[in-house]
Formats: C-alpha cells, structure tokens, sequence
DNA sequence: TTGCACACTTATTAGTAAATAAGTAATTTA
DNA sequence: TAAATTACTTATTTACTAATAAGTGTGCAA
C-alpha cells in the first residue's frame, strides 16, 4: 500500500505545520522534500488553506479511528492511551494541532477554522465521555464537572508540548503523570 | 510621558506576535498604523528576529514590575491577580506570550529563544514560590510538588487562551475558576 | 482508436518579504 | 560653532511567496 502523492502533502504540512507554525512554511518546503514541483502541490490543494483544511479533516479521520479502537477498554486506560499520544507528539518535537492553529487563528479562512472547531468538539466531547464514564464507575475523583476535568486536561497537555519545548524535556513528563494522579484514587 | 518610537514598534509587535502569529505579520504592518517607514522599523530594530528579543525583554521587565507590586500579597490574591491578568488576555483576543513564541519555535533564533526561556522560567519560579508558600500557610492544597502545581496552572491558563479562540468564550471562566477551586480548600 | 480524465511539469506573474545603502534634518556634545 | 550622534526618509535590492495558465505523458473507458 503507496501512499499517494496527496497524502504525502497532507502528512508533510502537519508536520512542517506543527514544528514551525502555518505561516512559517511554504509550498517549496513541501514540494522539494517530496521531489515534485510547487504547482503539483496546488493542483492537489489551490490554496494553503485548503490544505490546513485537508490536514484538519485528516486529524479528524485519525481520531474518528482511534476512538473506535478504544471504545472498549476502560476508561483509564483510555485516558492513559491518550496521554501517551501526547508524549509521541512531543517527542516528535511538534506540538499539538490544536494549538498550532490556535496561535495562527486569525490568518485562516473560516472554511479552516470550522474544521478546527469540529475537530477540537470532538475531542472535548470524547475526553468528557471518558471522564464521565470513569466517574459513574468510581474509577476517577473530580470536584469539577466532566467537561471542565475534559477542558483542564485537554489544555494542560496539549500546552505542554509547547511549555516544554522552552522549559526542558523532563517537564513533560511531570504534567502527564499530575494528570493521572489528580484523576485516580 | 509620551511613548517613544521604539516603545510603540515593540507593543505593536507584541500586539500583532500575539494576535496574528510571528511569522504572520510584516514590517509593513507597523510601520504603517505608526505612520513611519519600514526603514525606520529596521533602524531600532535591524532585523525581526531582534524585534522579537526586544518584546521578551520587554515582557520579562512588565513582570518584574507585577512580581515587586505583588510582593507583600498573599499567596491566593497572588493567584487571582495571575489569574485575571489572563482573563485580560483573552478579553483582548490575544493568546499568552509564551504559547506564541512556542509554536513558531523553530522559526526563532537562539538569541530570541535565551530570551523567552528565561522569562518562562521568571514566571514558573514565581509561581511556585507563591504555591509553596500557599501551602506552607496551609492556604492551598496540592498532592504534587510546587513546581508540578505551577507548571499544570501555567499551562492551563495559557492553553485557555489559545482553546477558548477556537471553542468560544464561556470554556475560559469555566476553567480558570477550576484552577482556584482545585487549589483553594 | 479516440478521447478524456488524471497527475503532473514548465514557465511565468504579481505581490510581498526582510533588509540595506545613502541621504537629511534636528538635536546634542566638545 | 564645528562635529558628531540620533532618528528618521528615500530609494532600491534580493529573495521568496502563493497562485495560475498552458502544456505533456500516461492509462483507462467507450
């Protein structure tokens, strides 16, 4: 299974994306690594932000699968799954979508944005869910409601790809396992 | 007092760094509400990259400043004031200095990332001094160490900034409360 | 076999970016 | 009062940006 050359651009402007911002790149960074010439790139998407739209729809198509795959396992090991994910973004040395677009919010066209916005919805709808469930079933301790808990951990960790990225590696891991411990008996 | 040049380019620049993304403004974009010539952007400050050292040094001096007034407060009015200095933030459609240096990262020279790693460190060293002394008084409660604690409320509150562009307004309130509550028995 | 969609390349354009050299007027210093 | 410094402007350069028009080869479908 190749991947195709669209795909290719998807993945490359995620990554070239989240490790120098939206406005920090631009075709020719996607279209030399990948050996094809600038206009191939807009045949595939005319304009930048029909790509950030692309890469937005394409983290949704991750998550809609990750969150299949996990529907059965526990709500801890849920959220553990989730903050592991996490560590691999900042490990990769890019930081999380979310924020990557937050901070370039008012360049993009709001056809980008509403996909940003579904997106994020769907996170924020799954980590409540999780907490939720994990509440109901004695398995987590919150004072705050479920999307609160779900907005605090989701802030928190997706800030510490960017925080860490300034203070230092071990930092990340601290936040992660904070997490955790505030939520389980 | 009237405000130099100098002054009005760097509180323009913070003001667009934060609004818009660094790389997503130009020279041209301050010169021109400042009614001076590009040029005269480039003689205070030669290239971007020293405008951008120029706005961390800046933000390290306003700190200084809010940390001396803060100085023979108690630890949760400390808090509060941090707390609502954010909730300024978003009211202003900004995000948090530090987030926006941080996505743009590898776009930033080591001169200008010394700069916002050491104002970083200001801040997350204030902050824990303030929670551990919270604690010692017996005004906080916290199962992680202070500076955990500080790293957690920092990214919080700075990940607000951005999540709130993107989910709306009311999800800020919501969790800066939390962060109080959570703190405070 | 013809034609037509697909996935590009070639070539170019209009606009904008950061940056700099050289000049100027006003103020400060020796 | 002469010289130097400050704070700019004028004018230009080099480089890059996203974007587009027009052309090309390949393969599939009628």
């Amino acid at each position: 299974m190749s991947t195709s050359t669209r795909e290719k651009i998807i993945q490359l402007g995620d990554d070239l994306l989240r490790k120098q911002g939206f406005n920090a790149f631009s075709y020719a960074d996607i279209s030399k690594p990948l050996h094809i010439k600038n206009a191939a790139v807009h045949y595939h998407f005319p304009s930048k932000q029909d790509l950030a739209v692309a890469i937005a729809l394409w983290h949704k198509d991750i998550f809609d699968r990750f969150s299949q795959k996990m529907a059965n396992k526990e709500p801890k090991d849920r959220l553990k799954t989730f903050l592991n994910f996490y560590h691999s973004i900042h490990l990769s040395e890019k930081v999380d979508i979310i924020g990557a677009f937050a901070t370039d919010w008012h360049s993009l066209e709001p056809k980008v944005q509403t996909e940003v916005q579904e997106f994020t919805e769907l996170v924020i709808n799954w980590l409540s869910e999780l907490i939720q469930e994990g509440l109901d079933i004695g398995q987590f301790r919150t004072t705050q409601n479920a999307r609160t808990t779900a907005l605090r951990i989701l802030s928190s960790i997706f800030a510490s790809t960017q925080l860490v990225r300034i203070t230092g590696d071990h930092d990340f891991t601290r936040v992660k396992n904070s997490i955790l411990e505030e939520l389980i008996n």
